[in-house]
RNA sequence: GCGCCCGUAGCUCAAUCGGAUAGAGCAUCGGCCUUCUAAGCCGAGGGUUGCAGGUUCAAGCCCUGCCGGGUGCGCCA
């Protein structure tokens, strides 16, 4: 409804430069805002207010003349001037008619939109490295990020869901020698254990399973185990892919999945590290110093210059890192967000500055960073530490049992990814009834447990039957309900283009409320047959409503609960 | 020391490019099931939005300075 408000408005201030209360060269920003208080209309702007200044009138007297030059329209009830000089705006009930209809027609598209337009989007979350089992803190960037993507393709974005790991790196020498040295009977507190190893349980089970010989398979690669302690090179390869393979199954039970695997080290053996670090030096933004080749990133807002290759001649990681978004621009990805740990913002002033100096027309601000903050985990009224070396943790594959998939996931998308994050494990599972999630599922079964029970009446309900009786829906609390599920696309719109999927979660929650209330107080399957029928097509545009946000969070929505 | 994030009810969190009387859940107290699922609803109490200035018609939001919590600052990845 919103653009059809602001077009009058548009209208009205043609006419008054007409009329020469505006300056006729003057562009009004037309801004048409929700209410928050029913008292103040549906649809609200502060356009008097911000156009006082101009026309030399106090805000309310030009807001009585906006109104006056407003044309015509039967979506519009009445039209008040409120508080300062804001011009409210109730809607008549064709409108809200009109909208029931629409979002039924829409169906499971209501909400979408195509302001993607198709183009190539590129999301890379979680991107964990081989080292360990997936934690919560993964599972955060997991489900921040995969309710990224989905938002981004209800916005008419053509998404590829993307996992970065390093495959090569001194992280991965460590686990091999962790590896290794359980393959031969050594436990951490031995003194030839390796000085940087991982001590979790899960290495013994990798060590068990390379000596006897498992072929493990995951998304991307496969291995079979030599059986040899003394070949570390094979330890590596084992396990990395038994790692690999781990992670997957907890993505996958978190239903989360990847388009593509991006190796690290496909970077070296195809030759893009030292393409990039060409492409810079022919930029003419390096110098060498004290035996390292540097980039001169202050050039870029750094504030200091960084080295690219070390005196000893390896290069130092964020070459890798700029080699690697190079190609993601390469792939024609016009819009590329990354979603990662807080732990890892250092390197977004250096991927950028290394971007800017490729001078190949990369936007400035390109690529998007989502950086969650840390996840806090309670348990027993005590904070778990988590330490991969020291082996303990807190794995999503844990939570996902204890929890619960659509809790899990609820929960950790619900919230601001800039804030820190308590997540209480007794709460989350002793409490589960009163969990947010169970009470927006609860909505959807509620609407789904009407039409069971119009069904075992031997009654029945059509759209048609329903369209056709709307203007039965005359309560006021009804239209509330309408007018809140008009406003879903914008909600979808407003979190898709700022990467903010929390924003679904809370509309979400309103909504589930807003029908509670409703359905307490008002019966929906009454004796008369209009009132019925009107009632059930308002319960329906509701439980589409729900189904597709919970879609938008990857949450299920149960038909009974 | 420098950079970034956060600070909102007892607790966990909202507040849609700066809008009107800052909202939910949990916890506390009091009500509602012979009526479509009580995993629900209705009501009550609970706030100087960390502090102090500034910008403007309007500030939880923007600017400056403090205070507090977190995190990152290597020729490690």
């Amino acid at each position: 409804m919103k653009p059809q408000i602001a077009e009058l408005l548009a209208a009205a201030v043609a006419q008054l430069k007409q009329d020469n209360v505006l300056p006729a060269e003057f562009e009004a920003n037309i801004q048409v805002e929700n209410t928050r208080d029913k008292s103040h209309g549906d649809l609200a702007t502060n356009l008097a207010m911000t156009l006082a200044k101009v026309a030399g009138k106090n805000p309310r007297q030009l807001a009585q003349m906006i109104i006056d030059a407003l044309p015509a329209s039967e979506l519009v009830e009445k039209v008040e001037i409120a508080g300062p000089g804001f011009i409210n705006f109730f809607l008549s009930q064709a409108s809200t008619n009109s909208l029931l209809k629409a979002i039924l027609e829409a169906g499971e598209t209501y909400g979408r939109n195509n302001s993607g337009a198709g183009k190539k989007v590129q999301v890379e979350f979680v991107s964990a490295n081989p080292t360990g089992p997936l934690h919560i803190g993964h599972g955060r960037g997991a489900a921040v990020g995969d309710c990224i993507c989905r938002l981004l393709e209800a916005n008419g974005w053509d998404v590829t869901r993307e996992f970065y790991y390093n495959d090569a790196g001194q992280q991965i020498n460590n686990l091999a020698l962790s590896v290794q040295a359980r393959c031969k009977g050594l436990t951490p507190d031995h003194e030839s254990w390796p000085a940087d190893g991982y001590r979790g349980d899960y290495i013994i089970d990798l060590a068990n399973s390379y000596m006897n010989g498992d072929t493990v398979v995951s998304e991307d690669q496969s291995y079979t185990g030599a059986k040899d302690a003394d070949d570390l090179e094979a330890i590596r390869h084992f396990a990395v892919a038994y790692l690999r393979r781990e992670q997957d199954l907890d993505l996958k039970a978190f239903g989360v999945n990847f388009d593509v695997y991006f190796l690290e080290s496909s970077l070296y053996t195809e030759g893009k590290v030292e393409d990039v670090v060409q492409r810079l030096i022919n930029s003419g933004y390096t110098y060498e110093d004290g035996g390292a080749l540097w980039l001169k990133t202050t050039e870029f807002g750094d504030d200091k210059d960084r080295v690219m290759r070390k005196s000893e001649g390896g290069y130092t990681y964020f070459v890798p890192d700029v080699a690697y978004h190079l190609n993601k621009w390469q792939r024609g990805f016009e819009r590329v967000v990354n979603e990662q740990g807080a732990d890892h913002h250092s390197t977004i002033t250096r991927v950028r500055a290394g971007l800017q100096a490729l001078n190949v027309g990369i936007p400035q601000g390109w690529p998007d960073y989502v950086l969650h903050q840390m996840v806090t985990v309670m348990r027993g009224g005590e904070e778990v530490k988590i330490s991969k070396r020291a082996g303990s943790y807190v794995t999503l594959r844990d939570l996902i049992d204890e929890v619960g998939r659509d809790a899990t996931r609820y929960f950790l998308a619900a919230r601001k990814a800039d804030g820190q994050l308590t997540f209480d494990i007794d709460l989350a599972r002793e409490q589960s009834s009163d969990n947010p999630v169970y009470y927006i599922q609860y909505a959807h079964a509620r609407v789904c447990s009407i039409f069971r029970k119009l069904e075992e009446s031997g009654l029945s309900w059509t759209l048609e039957s329903g369209l056709a009786v709307l203007d039965k829906l005359e309560l006021e609390s009804e239209k509330d309900l309408i007018v809140r599920l008009g406003r879903f696309p914008e909600v979808v719109k407003s979190a898709g283009s700022s990467n903010e999927p929390h924003m679904v979660a809370n509309y979400l929650k309103d909504l589930a409320a807003e029908f509670h209330t409703y359905y307490n107080s008002e019966k929906t399957l009454v004796e008369d047959a209009d009132v019925r029928n009107a009632r059930l097509t308002l319960a329906e545009a509701v439980r589409q409503v729900i189904y597709n946000g919970l879609h938008l969070l990857g949450v299920s929505a149960p038909t009974e609960m």
